[in-house]
DNA sequence: CACAATCCGTGGACGCGATCGACCTGAGCC
DNA sequence: GGCTCAGGTCGATCGCGTCCACGGATTGTG
């Protein structure tokens, strides 16, 4: 991982569809190198997947809810992550330190739908009470920050 | 769009590096007629960028958390939200119904760069108090779920 | 020190993909 | 029926992706 490889981090970050021409242009370096690069950055896992970020509403999901999940004393935790796991309207998961084991970003079509999902939680093995706060707004998400190169 | 766009859209959500060729042989047009659908998903606004998924650690944010704002009772939201726009390392921002009118999520290299972004948002006009969870591990983040073909 | 091995790059070649323009077809409408 | 338009196919051109052979710097070793 040198400043090359965070400049086609960055860039790729930025623009995901980028060709390999451009990013060579871009730092500096002829397309099969920037290739050998990418394809490194790859396999190591720093670049996990291209995504398109796409309009929620435009594809029936217009409802977002953030879901803190308190676990049960008994419960078994990946139990409980298997569970979520399988329930596709949670996109992210992120396991915390609190009261709440975890936090659910959920989005939905319906407030109906919601309901159904919070029930289906609540009725989950190993869930003791879950707290749901729906998103008026999402103002942005998931903006990529600009990287700096770690003190050389 | 139609069934032949939200196909689109789907593939493209999961791997958006896939090529006008390939994505045409998926839904069966020729490439060009894929090139202009999705120059119209684009320039619709249905798709807003195309991202590479970066493993945080890799690039030096190993520490990620989720703020709850309070808004002061006299405070002006926008300016609020201004403020929080000009710090990078709130990677998103929900405005909330409930008490917290703001959820972030923020992501950062150290415990102590969380402490420093911390005390920069308690000194925010506009805000009155702050609660933070720290996320110990990320299960998944931004899991695209399948789509369903709206009710025809 | 000389040498070999390795890494990481370049340049050339070739086939495929992106993209443009011309043309075709079916639906909606006078 | 005939016009118009939207949205597709086809064909051609040009640039890009990708493979390969080669070269220079760096490092480890007798």
């Amino acid at each position: 991982m040198d400043a090359i490889d965070l400049s086609l981090v960055e860039l790729l970050r930025g623009n995901a569809r980028l060709s390999y021409a451009e990013l060579a242009r871009q730092v500096g370096l002829s397309a099969p190198a920037v290739h050998e690069r990418v394809g490194k950055l790859e396999s190591s896992g720093v670049i996990r997947a291209y995504r398109a970020e796409v309009e929620p509403e435009a594809i029936g999901l217009g409802v977002t809810a953030l879901i803190g999940i308190v676990e049960d004393s008994g419960g078994d935790t990946d139990d409980v992550l298997e569970a979520f796991r399988v329930m596709p309207e949670i996109e992210s998961c992120y396991f915390m330190a609190g009261v709440e084991s975890f936090l659910l970003k959920a989005r939905v079509g319906t407030i109906a739908e919601l309901e159904q999902l919070i029930v289906r939680l609540n009725r989950t093995p190993g869930v003791a009470s879950t707290r749901t706060g729906i998103a008026l707004s999402t103002k942005w998400e998931n903006r990529p920050q600009p990287l700096e190169l770690p003190p050389a």
